[in-house]
DNA sequence: TGGATGGTTGGAACATTGTTCCATCCATGT
DNA sequence: ACATGGATGGAACAATGTTCCAACCATCCA
């Protein structure tokens, strides 16, 4: 055993790289809860004292693994076009990662002051600016953009936990929606008739295209501002 | 002691209301983290294992307390003329009250199948419906709406959770958010130029300013889509 | 009226977590 | 060869949510 640990020495040296990576497989297998200093410390084949050597804390563990994801999502859409083109390829690579790592979504939503989020600002702000919106309406209409994506992130990662990491996860999703949908008809009507109504459509609506109609909607709400302060 | 006790019985009787209570004073008082199982238990004068006789957990004493002031607000903001007014008032309350129990936020944006979250969907939902939105597009406005709102609950919140409690609130805040600009500055100017740009406006820009500005703008978003499809 | 009953209470005990501490190791420079 | 100090592994600590259980006491029945 002591040979085997030295042997692996040169090339399992351990660094705060290859610590983000394991946190990562360990929130992409496991679920959020999973990453625990422990779970990683066995991961990683060593002591929890030794991961603390490299990184301070759980949060910058945290913050580091979702801006490792966040940052190949921000550098593959802005390749676009037009800035709306780049502001809906951000969000749909935004969506994309959420999607395949759920833990993303809460991380980014809990924690606005990550350096994760402050790329996701420049990104969004730098289309903005590019559409021509005025400077002082700038900081507005991007938190707005910003603030919208980071609160449904939040939502669809309190969705995936409920079933973390399942095979067949739209089976699994549409279940859960329906049971959701049947607890809201349970509601009174008279009390809570659009719930009720939202309840008809919820097990059979795609997220994806949820996200985009609310980026497309304030994208148009700055249009139609724009237009107005113009002529 | 024992005597105490006993005489207390009567009128100190535990219930669910008044651990709710109890845990509401407790995290204005004192922040979110402040809110322990023992700390309840000692405010309470009881053991902990009697507050899980009322309670069933931590989440679900949560959840009460964050719907304990949401549906105040939903309430006050009921009476308002138009739906647009109406839901500013919303808006308006919802930021109060994220402004006086910052918990309220980080609570919100954690957990969207709570039933407060819930009660904001409806009251936003049945103002968008009075609005005349088209039935297949209504889905998308109030998640956009809802979603924004969240999402900013959600900084807010993470925001306050930096000086939990502190008496002059504004001047701890302007510091931290000067701190904040501070660091914004120092980053590459070819690579932050948005950010940048931000950090100038951050220390003065005004919370609910912004707040109400981001309802404006997907409630104009809806406006001009609802024009475009109509004509 | 007195004893049984079962809804409550209080607090000890448990499992799990993030974090700290420290004895030990080993590649490097002298 | 040997001293040095960056790195390591794991034990120990403090805090927390939750469970468990002995004791309590108002109520109901005999």
């Amino acid at each position: 055993m002591t040979a085997k640990i030295r042997a692996e020495r040169r090339t399992d040296a351990l660094s705060k790289a290859r610590i983000v990576e394991a946190a990562i497989e360990i929130l992409d297998k496991n679920g959020e809860d999973a990453l625990t200093f422990r779970a990683l410390a066995a991961h990683l084949e060593t002591g929890s004292g030794a991961i603390y050597w490299h990184v301070a804390d759980k949060d910058y563990l945290l913050a580091a693994a979702t801006d490792h994801i966040v940052a190949r999502v921000m550098a593959d859409a802005a390749r676009g076009s037009s800035p709306r083109d780049v502001i809906r390829a951000m969000a749909n690579g935004l969506f994309d990662a959420i999607d395949g790592h759920p833990w993303v979504g809460g991380q980014l939503s809990r924690n606005p002051w990550q350096y994760a989020v402050l790329r996701l600002m420049e990104g969004i702000g730098s289309q903005v600016q590019a559409l021509g919106v005025p400077e002082r309406a700038q900081f507005n209409v991007v938190t707005a953009l910003l603030s919208f994506m980071l609160g449904l992130a939040g939502q669809y990662a309190a969705g995936a936990r409920l079933f973390p990491r399942d095979a067949d996860r739209a089976e699994v999703r549409k279940a859960h929606l329906g049971a959701v949908a049947a607890k809201w008809m349970e509601l009174d009507p008279a009390e809570h008739p659009f719930v009720r109504q939202v309840a008809k459509v919820l097990p059979e609506h795609d997220d994806r295209e949820q996200f985009l109609a609310g980026i497309d909607l304030i994208l148009a709400g700055m249009e139609s501002i724009q237009k107005l302060g113009a002529p």
